[in-house]
DNA sequence: ATTCTTACA
DNA sequence: TGTAAGTA
């Protein structure tokens, strides 16, 4: 399948596809015409690729972990260092968590000053 | 109309 | 990341 038609089915932009293939993320085949031919299974890629930029990902992040998930679930597999790797993003998280709560109080405390 | 690469008021 | 430009 052509770019267009996995960037609707992936919800990945035809933009980002291109730059993650240029990143090693997704490294489709090529038509003689050039038009690069994406595979059924490149669809569940960029889908999991998708889900983990959300979750704040680098690609270089994606890069190790990738080969690693199977299922659509996330899912260990005899990959090693990658559980170091996923208790940094979770704190990561945490971080971010944290800075965003100290957002909302300070929103918060806006609206409280506004109807007293 | 769609894709490709390169580049950025 | 989007978009414009010039092709194929």
């Amino acid at each position: 399948m052509k770019i267009g038609e996995i960037s609707e089915r992936s919800g990945v932009s035809v933009r980002m596809l291109r730059y993650y293939e240029t990143e090693g993320l997704l490294t489709p085949l090529r038509r003689d015409s050039g038009y690069r031919d994406y595979s059924e299974a490149d669809v569940e890629e960029a889908r999991r690729i998708r889900q983990l930029a959300d979750a704040g990902l680098t690609i270089e992040a994606m890069r190790d972990l990738l080969p690693c998930i199977i299922s659509p679930e996330p899912r260990f597999d005899p990959c090693e260092n990658l559980r170091a790797r996923l208790d940094g993003e979770l704190e990561k998280l945490d971080r971010k968590l944290e800075d965003m709560a100290r957002s909302r109080d300070l929103i918060a405390s806006y609206i409280a000053s506004l109807s007293p």
